[in-house]
DNA sequence: CACTAATTCGTGTACATACATATAAAAAGG
DNA sequence: CCTTTTTATATGTATGTACACGAATTAGTG
């Protein structure tokens, strides 16, 4: 869907303003997109990002300091998050002997197999709903790090 | 910054992956940025959205459904985001007389005064940070919108 | 070593999202 | 008309974001 239909508005002052509102609007429509797919596990998609983390470096303890580190949205309260996996035993949480300030989180084996089965899902979305080539891809990485340049 | 900076994370299943953690990021980047300068006038980004809405219409009134319509993010809750302009006398909400279950919004004179002035400081990022041409630009909404092809 | 500064994590609050449900009014159908 | 369905809005709840603050611990400095 074209931009104008989605948000029902064609006056934009000019493309890089059109292209911040794209930038959102896609933003959106993504974070939607796997959501849905995520609903069936009971997984936000926060818990979902936290969980890939995890599994990242498994079986390596994490502190929240680092999985903080590696969110996608950096204000992410990861305390709250944890807390939420725990209840679902998706994750451990223990403190840590070496750094006291320290909680270290892992990922459970049940946190595994629910994140394979999830990640399945939501790759649908990038492996047959996503329908650009590798090459454009490259180029829209390309420009969006050229817009993230002027750090601030 | 680069991606793999921003969430230090080098691991991509592939081009379409990491453009799809790039478009998120560089959203949430976006978006902290402009809500840094709505801060100065008490506004958040989706308050500055729906004043934005309204704005276009003036001096036309619009109902709640017509404003959800156009935001970017489809599942903001409008009634509660009115909520707060209208305490700020804002905006200002009436019933319909022509179909008693709506409601009827109208940004106030106040609410277009802080709407120039906060748009001046948000165009900054626009004009000047975000340091991309036109055509660059253009090419990025095409890409978009080639990712969003296939709805949902 | 003692004192200050910085770090790590948790928590509180205001606002927003996502979604289900409720309420009132309008539209549609017999 | 009267009943049923749909529509417009509001509200309730769980989760998340943005940010401030506090407690505990560690690091840094005189």
């Amino acid at each position: 869907m074209k931009l104008e239909q989605a948000i029902q508005s064609s006056k934009f002052k000019n493309e890089i303003h059109k292209a911040g509102l794209n930038i959102l609007y896609t933003a959106w429509w993504l974070k939607t997109a796997t959501s849905r797919k995520l609903k069936d596990f009971g997984l936000t998609h926060e818990q979902y990002n936290v969980l890939r983390i995890l599994k990242g470096k498994y079986p390596e303890q994490m502190c929240v300091r680092d999985i903080a580190g590696r969110m996608i949205e950096k204000n992410s309260n990861v305390p709250r998050i944890i807390d939420r996996l725990e209840i679902k035993k998706l994750v451990k949480r223990t403190d840590s002997s070496e750094d006291k300030r320290e909680t270290v989180v892992t990922i459970t084996s049940a946190g595994i197999n629910i994140l394979e089965s999830a990640t399945k899902k939501v790759d649908i979305i990038f492996d047959s709903v996503i329908t650009v080539s590798n090459k454009e891809a490259s180029a829209l990485n390309t420009l969006l790090e050229k817009i993230r340049a002027q750090e601030k």
